[in-house]
DNA sequence: TTTTGTTGTTCATACGTATGCACAACTATT
DNA sequence: AATAGTTGTGCATACGTATGAACAACAAAA
């Protein structure tokens, strides 16, 4: 029933040649005659021949795989972003290796379990992995890139979203929009891209008011989560300076804030305060929501992910990289654009 | 700088034992002196040795890699259930190797490639693949797992969601709640699940209505996203049979619809219309829908179909097995539990 | 003591591909 | 016509592991 898988050799007794020519007809670069080419294409056809990558790893001493190290694929952004980085990566002829690092004690571990697959790269975009299992990789030969990762690292390289910019956007966008009294959210566990939008809002305000007009707080809520939003709007709503803008790190917080604020107050009041969102999930547009957010243009990323390693794969020596997305505000109705001159 | 990794013959010299006693030594099934396995563990240990699977899946004539197909993942349902798939396979010490077939021409040719990678198995829960693609890889000795798959198949094993129970489910809870003019709502398009639910919808009533006491017809929106069900909304509303339950084959469709309603009509008369999805995607339970669901216990199915490969593997002879997991009703708001006695 | 069995190790080989080197058959140059 | 260069192919080998067969050392049984 189930006979042998042909192979490079089977294919080249068939066509009549030897099995390096076979080898060398699969290869664009090689010089090798047409007809002789098209004799071993019908000849593997026939036998419906497949390459077989293990010998093929185990002679370049590179597989084409690419890991994909990632963490919380139950927060839908960060499952979007991974389907964006599969595409990608399938793109480039490469083939990706998902792996979830969840679970916290056995990160390092599984990680150092990639090394064994001759990965072509590894592109971690969460999770958090001790400081040296990046250098374990490089040290290997395993070029290394992080997305979205605090880690400063010498040898690998980074593509973020310009997270600082991201909270100038929304800053500004308050204050074009004449809002006073800003409170800006974020889970309480610092992560860098939270922190980093925060840090990014509080500091384009500080350095845009003259006088003491505008005011602005954090507010720190559990998680990142649609749950930990909706219960922080109670102390948001109820707080004595009622805020008249609030940004929040992450669009699920917005969520989950919205739905508890129909519950808290009526929706007249609801419309005088403004709220922007950060990432621009599915969800944001959805009308229930409709939230003006600052995007996080994931594609993009993604893009520059997998480029970012394809060339590194290229240019194995040239200084690592480290490049800043920016972020794009999207106005939808939970705060008006203004209307500018 | 980057030396050559270390190969078990390496590791093989610094323990002063042969190359196969290094290879035997992490064979937890070989006959290996205790004292040796130490010694080569630390020799091991000392010199970063890492197993080369290539070499290793070149020896076995198999990898540890399961090829998960799929396509869609815009769809947040799916992309949960990769994600679950992802930590099932994980969990039994093999790889996801995550292949998005989206893309419609290319998947025969792409699917061919993943034979390349000598699987383990490949589980298919969607994209449309030829028929005969199935029995390309079983040709070649990978089993394969069809989810919610419509293909029947004599060589593949199949794991779906009772889909016609699902619908029966929503059909007798209706019934209970004493819904009269019903409505199923399912994409143009036929997938497999969608119709099978509306079959076990329609069917259900068919054999417990007695009299005419119940109609019930069966709307065609364009697709199973959020989108076509607000805009088939208008049409379920305004007609002249307006219904007081309807049953929508994909939650995120009932989550369209939901969001037209309420510009559409009072929230007082959508209170009279009960409203069921299905599958209860993490939307379901956001307080802005809080939607009675029929739920697909998607968590026990990726289970079972990561048990069902590990089975195939361990008695490759086996027949096929066929197994279709029961759904559940999950009460929430948009369909009131009744009072039962 | 001889025989039989058990345990722990080594030897040798196979897996299927890519590639440096050699070489033959031409073609272009001198 | 002789030399140099080009093109297409085959030979031989390396990659790193797993594993059957052989074997040595030792213990147990006869």
């Amino acid at each position: 029933m189930t006979k042998r898988n042909a192979t490079s050799a089977d294919v080249a007794i068939l066509a009549g040649v030897s099995q390096s020519t076979v080898s060398r007809s699969f290869d664009p670069d090689s010089r090798i005659s047409e007809a002789t080419r098209q004799r071993v294409f019908a000849a593997a056809e026939k036998l419906g021949y497949q390459i077989n990558k293990a010998a093929q790893t185990m002679i370049k001493k590179r597989s084409d795989l690419v890991g994909l190290v990632t963490a919380g694929l139950e927060d839908p952004f960060r499952s979007e972003f991974l389907h964006k980085l599969i595409v990608e990566v399938q793109n480039c002829g490469l083939r990706p290796m998902v792996m979830d690092v969840s679970n916290q004690q056995t990160i390092d571990e599984e990680l150092h379990g990639l090394i064994q697959y001759q990965l072509s790269g590894v592109i971690i975009t969460s999770g958090t992995p001790s400081e040296n299992i990046g250098k374990a990789f490089i040290r290997h030969g395993i070029p290394v890139v992080l997305v979205n990762r605090t880690e400063h690292s010498d040898e690998a390289d980074i593509v973020n979203l310009d997270n600082e910019g991201a909270g100038a956007i929304a800053a500004e966008a308050f204050m074009k929009s004449g809002k006073t009294n800003l409170v800006v959210v974020r889970a309480k566990k610092p992560s860098f891209s939270s922190v980093m939008r925060a840090k990014g809002f509080l500091n384009y305000l500080a350095s845009h008011i003259n006088n003491d007009e505008i005011q602005a707080t954090e507010v720190l809520c559990e998680t990142g989560s649609y749950d930990s939003g909706y219960q922080i709007a109670d102390k948001i709503l109820t707080s004595q300076h009622k805020p008249d803008g609030v940004f929040f790190c992450m669009d699920h917080i917005a969520c989950g804030f919205l739905d508890a604020a129909k519950q808290l107050i009526t929706a007249k009041e609801m419309q005088s305060i403004g709220v922007i969102g950060c990432d621009d999930i599915a969800l944001a547009r959805f009308k229930a929501y409709d939230l003006t957010t600052v995007k996080q243009p994931s594609t993009e990323i993604a893009k520059a992910a997998v480029q970012t390693l394809l060339n590194r794969l290229k240019y194995p020596t040239s200084a690592p990289s480290k490049q800043a997305i920016p972020a794009e505000l999207i106005y939808r109705s939970t705060l008006a654009k203004p209307i500018t001159d």
